[in-house]
Parts: structure tokens; sequence; C-alpha cells
DNA sequence: ATTAGTGGTGTTTTT
DNA sequence: CACCACTAAT
């Protein structure tokens, strides 16, 4: 039988695509078509029926690449994917606990913590049992216990041989407990609860299996340990299961990842077919060649050569600044110069190792005029405003939730302080009860309690208890709204003077929760119901529905931490980390800070192993790129507030000579190198029919400035300078100005608004 | 109880 | 530099 899904297939994605009912490895190498030959696969099963839309699960690593998966599969098939188990480990594991939340032991309510409300909850214990936050830093003591979760490993297991283990497993039993009082999970919780859930539940589990006879997984060399034993128990004896990875793509140990998943995969899931997909689709023959010929330094590969079809095209260029403001000027041009080729600024991506890195280039992409975005850093809802606002909705949907409340139970201000939060907690814990029924209960006359304090507490508990009720018949954004009138938020940050741009945060919250109460997909990711059929011995009881979309809405807030922000359309540069950048594809990529002790990063040189994942991380970085990769450095970079010297990351003498370009200092031969490496794209988004016109920007005097250069000019935050030079014209043209204490400044007229001094 | 101001300290990557 | 924890002043 053929079919249209698999034409255009090559022999071994053609073979991925269509084994029988067994469990395989498929190793895929970057643009090797990973994610088509998935879900093709998911495709053809369900066209062959050999399996039903319902009867199989594909487990992905971000949300991103679930949603894509699931456009991906309606545009190849008339089915409707709502229903279909696809998602993250997280959030399916997410799906299975709130529809068995009984047999979990977890109310129904559970909400889930990010990293720093667990780092908080570490805080909170350490500070109540009296322990050295210098010899417990709070930070580490979180990292521990989620490590330990990762692994598999409750207190009782953890084995424990000198003083300092005891006591980090005695913290994590005391975390547990708290977690279970107040009914929060974090996310390596939510997959051992899971865990647990399907081994202790013989007949759910049975259930399941009998199900899902077909499990997909994606980026298979991202799996901890954890997640391993997750699908191995799940898919028992007969259950194929499918894993799709790349272990020169693994990135990922720091949070628990184990490459050795892949080796051990055969074993654990009696496979017998390896199928490796070489051919690459994306680069040209050079980014390809120098990519395949770094992470040849690696050993303990599973070993695969990236070949292509495609010309060697461009060499790869490589600039080495002197300064990190240098090396954001010069992405800068180029990245001008890409978009006057024709080549669309949401095709260019400037990857970076760490976010703190992107400030600079952001200030130089202010300047100049250029729109870009920013994926990662400080997530939409890990704004402080954002969080204030959830906690109330997170008291609203559970009133035990202690994290909530001492989040906001003295925002705004409200005379309670860090003695009264104490009293409370003191209170609380003699009594066996949460904060919120200890607030509560320290009503009216009880001795001791100063005037004003028992007001402020008797009035945030009124506010919440007021909010409950306005809740009770409105939508989410109602309930948003209402969270930000009755809070006093709204007035807070009116009277505040940064505080426009958190109101509108605010009421971008607002719209986020009025988009997710239309969106359809939001069943597909989180339902709280469990499948018609399963089997449900606790009888769970259904949530009244106006509770069940504020807590999917707060799940959809700690699982997606803001992945789709406004802007998402525009045309813009695309700014990330190159962990973030991991699954995608650019036309033209830059690779910056390429020096030791950045990339490779420095603390990555003790670890064994370190390194080595270092360099797959330059290799996804690398093979980002379709047509041309830059790659640059500077001598001398601004860090930790003092400009630090590094010498070239080891990597760029991993690649061939031959590969590589550089460019040099100076802006004219910049322009030089861009002319003679090609700015013409025969295909591909918006190439211009005409000959590319690079702009060359001016750089000395121009009758279309309205300045010169040596005027004097003021502007509002530096004060007054002198213009030392300038370039473009129209709305791209910009001035270098000295404005003496303030140091040069580069500044787009059409931002900046500059008058004569 | 709250705020403003100071000084010390450290930092990868993320579901 | 930016985020803390801590201290002095209101």
């Amino acid at each position: 039988m053929t079919s249209r899904l698999l034409e255009n297939l090559n022999e071994q994605q053609h073979a991925a695509v269509t084994l029988p009912r067994e469990s395989a490895l498929i190793l895929a190498g970057a643009g090797s078509g990973k994610t088509r030959v998935l879900t093709t696969r998911i495709a053809w099963l369900i066209e062959t029926r050999q399996a039903s839309p319902h009867g199989l699960l594909a487990v992905t690593f971000t949300n991103k690449a679930a949603r894509e998966m699931l456009t991906r599969i309606s545009a190849m098939l008339p089915i409707n994917t709502r229903g279909m188990w696809v998602g993250t480990f997280h959030g399916l594991s997410n799906r299975l606990l709130r529809a068995h939340h009984r047999e979990a032991g977890l109310p129904q309510t559970f909400q889930i913590m990010d990293t720093a409300d667990q780092v908080a909850l570490v805080k909170r214990l350490l500070k109540a049992n009296g322990l050295d936050e210098e010899h417990f830093k709070p930070r580490d003591v979180a990292w521990y216990i989620s490590a330990q979760k990762d692994a598999g490993l409750r207190p009782a297991a953890v084995e424990a041989w000198d003083e300092h283990t005891r006591q980090l497993v005695e913290i994590y039993r005391l975390y547990e407990a708290q977690c279970q009082r107040e009914g929060v999970v974090d996310f390596g919780e939510l997959l051992l609860r899971g865990h647990e859930l399907l081994a202790r539940n013989e007949a759910l589990l049975e259930h399941y299996r009998a199900r899902f006879g077909h499990i997909l997984v994606d980026e298979f060399q991202d799996t901890n340990r954890l997640q391993f034993d997750w699908l191995r128990r799940l898919a028992g004896g007969g259950n194929a299961v499918f894993a799709v990875g790349d272990d020169d793509q693994s990135v990922y140990s720091f949070r628990g990842a184990e490459v050795a998943n892949m080796r051990d995969f055969e074993r654990a899931f009696n496979a017998r077919t390896v199928i490796k997909l070489e051919q690459n689709y994306r680069s040209h023959g050079n980014i390809l060649e120098a990519a395949n010929a770094l992470i040849r330094h690696n050993r303990d590969r599973l070993g695969k050569d990236l070949w292509t079809s495609e010309g060697a095209g461009e060499p790869i260029l490589l600039y080495e600044a002197m300064s990190d403001s240098e090396e954001a000027a010069y992405v800068v041009d180029e990245a001008r110069a890409l978009r006057a080729a024709g080549v669309p600024l949401s095709e260019i991506a400037l990857l970076y190792r760490s976010n703190a890195q992107s400030r600079v280039l952001e200030h130089a992409l202010f300047s100049a005029g250029l729109p870009y975005r920013v994926y990662g850093g400080l997530r939409f809802f890990e704004r402080q405003e954002i969080k204030h606002a959830l906690a109330y909705l997170r008291l609203v949907a559970n009133p035990e939730d202690d994290a909530a409340l001492l989040r906001v139970i003295n925002v705004p201000a409200r005379g309670i302080g860090a003695r009264t939060v104490e009293q409370l907690a003191e209170t609380a814990r003699v009594a066996g009860i949460s904060l919120w029924q200890a607030a509560c209960s320290r009503g009216p006359g009880r001795a001791g309690a100063a005037e004003g304090v028992r007001r402020g507490v008797e009035a945030f508990v009124q506010i919440v208890e007021r909010l409950r009720s306005a809740c009770d018949q409105a939508t989410l954004p109602e309930m948003i709204e209402a969270v930000i009138e009755h809070s006093g938020l709204r007035t807070l940050y009116e009277a505040e003077r940064e505080g426009a741009d958190r109101l509108a945060n605010l009421g971008e919250l607002v719209n986020a929760a009025a988009q997710f109460a239309e969106d359809p997909m939001r069943l597909v990711e989180l339902s709280p119901d469990a499948p018609a059929d399963a089997p449900d011995p606790g009888g769970a009881t259904e949530p009244d529905p106006v509770q069940a979309i504020l807590v999917q809405f707060l799940a959809h807030a700690s699982l997606e931490a803001g992945e789709h922000q406004s802007g998402e359309g525009d045309d813009a540069l695309q700014l990330m980390t190159v962990h973030a950048s991991k699954g995608l594809e650019f036309h033209s990529v830059f690779v910056t800070g390429l020096e030791e002790g950045l990339f490779p990063h420095e603390n990555s040189l003790d670890d064994p192993g370190g390194v080595e994942e270092e360099r797959r991380l330059m290799y996804v970085a690398l093979t980002r790129a379709r047509r041309r990769l830059h790659l640059t450095l500077a001598q001398g970079r601004m860090l930790h507030g003092q400009t630090r010297y590094n010498v070239a990351s080891r990597f760029l003498r991993e690649l061939p000579t031959a590969l590589l370009r550089k460019v040099g200092g100076g802006w004219e031969d910049r322009q030089a190198v861009n002319r003679s490496a090609g700015t013409t794209y025969p295909r591909g988004a918006g190439a211009p029919a005409a000959a590319p016109a690079l702009r060359v920007p001016r750089r000395r005097d121009d009758p279309g400035l309205p300045f010169r250069i040596g005027q004097s000019v003021r502007h509002a935050r530096f004060g007054t300078g002198v213009i030392v030079d300038a370039e473009g014209r129209g709305e791209d043209a910009r001035v270098q100005v000295n404005f003496g204490r303030d140091g040069l400044k580069w500044l787009a007229l059409a931002y900046a608004k500059l008058e004569a001094a």
C-alpha cells in the first residue's frame, strides 16, 4: 500500500516511518528530518489503522515541539487532534495526576511550583529549622532535591554516607512534608508522582498500557533516569516505543539527562532495530563539514556523520572584536546587510551561551533601530507583578497554598512584617494547620496582638475572601481583573515610578487569560478529565468548572512560562541561548562570545564530560544555520561588572581553517567580505529579484542629517555631548555622541530625541 | 513596620 | 552590574 504520506521520504526515513509495531531507536542527526519522521509515523499509523489517535502517546521536551507536532499532524490528516496525548513529560504527567489525583494522594487543585518557588520554600524551611544558610545554600539545596527526584529517589532511598548529606536528606524530607501539606508539587515531583502512581496501581497501569500501543519519544537523548523509567513502566511488555534522538545533541545533563539512556535503550526496550538518519537537508556543505569536524573531537559517540547533497556554500565568517560592544556593532552591521539582501530578520538568529550576554546585543540593536525578540531570559510568567497576581489566584483556587500566601500577604504593604508572619507560622506549626487557617483564626480579640497588625491580617483575609466570592461566577479574565483591582495591585503600581510597565504586563495577563479561555488546544494540553474508560476506584469528583479553568490556567502558567510572547509574528531578529535554539533553524546564525570561559563555560571545565557537553552545545549552535554562519568573539568583555580578557575558544581551533574566513576589524573590510561572501539567495524567503543592493551607510557629514559632526547636542538622559560620528540616513540614521562622563554612545535619530545645544 | 541606603557576593544552560 | 541581606533612619 502506498500512501501520499510516504512521498519524498528518503530510504532511511521511509524505513523508520513504516516500521512494524516494535520498539526502535532512530538516530537522527541535526537537520535530518527528525520531526518529519516522527509526525509522519504518527499520521501513517493512524491512516493505516494500526493505531487510533486515542491509542498513541507522543512525548516531547518542550511545549513548542508538542504544538508543532500537533499542527503538522492536523495538516497531514483530517482528524481532530484534540484529546490526543501529545505533550511534554511534565505536561502529560500533570494530566495523569489531575485525572487520578486521589490515587496519587494529591488535592484536585494541586499547584505547580517553579524553581523560584522551590528555592523560597527551601529557604523558609532552613530558617524554620535553624539551619545555617551559609552552609546550606537554598539554591544548592533546591538543586539537590531536584536531582534526587530526577534520579527517582525519595528521601528514604537516598544513601547518605556523611553528615552533610544526611542533613540534606533531612531537609528533603521536611520539604516533601511541607509540599504535601500545601498541596504543591515541583517539576520533578510531577514526574516522580506520576511514575509512582503507575507503579503502585496495577489496574491503572494495565489500562494505560492497553491503551497506548504506540509510544513515541522525541529528543530521547535528553531523558533523565526517571523519564526513562516512566517510559519503561508505561511501555510494559508488548508496547512499541519509537524513540528518536541524537547523542551529539545531548545538552541537558545538568538537569539529569543521561546520554547513556540511548545506549541502554535497545536492551531495556527489547529493540532490535536502529536506524540512522544522516542526510542533512538543512545546511550547506561548509557548515556541515565544520560541525562534523568539531564533534569528532568527542569520544564515546554512537557514531554518525552527516552529509548533504547541497554545495559547499559560503565560507564560515569569523570576526574577532576588541570588545563586546564592537562585537555587537558587527552583528548590527551584518544583520543590516542581510536584511538589505532580502533575508527577513526573523531568519537571523543571534545565539549566546548565557542569558547575560544578550544585554549588550540588545543595546546595540535598540540603538540601531533594528527590531528584535529575546527568547527566554526573564519570562513573562516569572515577572514579579505577574507572580503576585497569580499568587492571589492560587489562594482563590487553594487557600492552603502557603507559598502563595507568603508571597502576597504584605503586597501591597498592609503592615504585616516579618514578625507577624513568624507568629502566624508558629501558630500554624503548633496547630498543624495552614498559614491561611492561622490567619483566619487570628481574629479579633487575640491578646497581645497590636491593633494595627490585627487589622492588617484581617484586611488580607477579607481581600482574599472577597476575591473568592467574586471569582465564583466570573470568567477567567474577569477573575484576574478582580485580583488586580481588589488586591490593591493596581493602586500599588499606579503609585510606583516604574509601575507603568508592570501595569501593562498585568493587562497582558488578562489578555493571556482571555486567549487561554478561548483556546481549544487548552483541553489537549491540560485536560483534568480522566479518559472515559479509565478505571477510577477513587471515584473522582468533578471539579466545579469555574475552578477547573483556573487550575488549568495556573498549571499552564507554571509549565509554559511564557513561551509565546507578544510580537510573535513580527519580523524581528531572534535572540536566544544556544540551548533555546535546539530544534530551530535559520537562514543566518551568529554564534557570539566564542571565548574560553564563556563557551566552553568555565564552570564546565572541572566536571568530567563537561567540555564534551559544551562541544555538543557548540555543535547544536553550528547546525542551526542553513546558509550563513558567523562566529564572533571579543578580546575584552564586561562581566561581573569588570572587563575580562579571554582567549579564543578552543572550539574555534577545532574547526578546519579552510572552511573559515577571517573578517577584519575595520568596517570597510567587513563590507568587502559581505560582498564577496555573496549575498544573493536564489530561493528562500524574500530574496529580491534585482541584484541585492547593499546599504552603504555614510560615515561622514551627510546633508540628509539634521546634525553635523562636532556639533553639541542635548539628550534627555545623558545630558550634553558632542557628535563624533554618523552613519545611515533616513530611519536608520545614527550618530555617535561623546557624553564625557557617560562615555560614547551610538544613538538612532529615530528614537533618541536629540536637540541642538 | 517600612523604606532607603550600603556593602558583600556571585552567576550556565531549563521542563 | 545586579541581586541579596543587613542596617540606620523614619
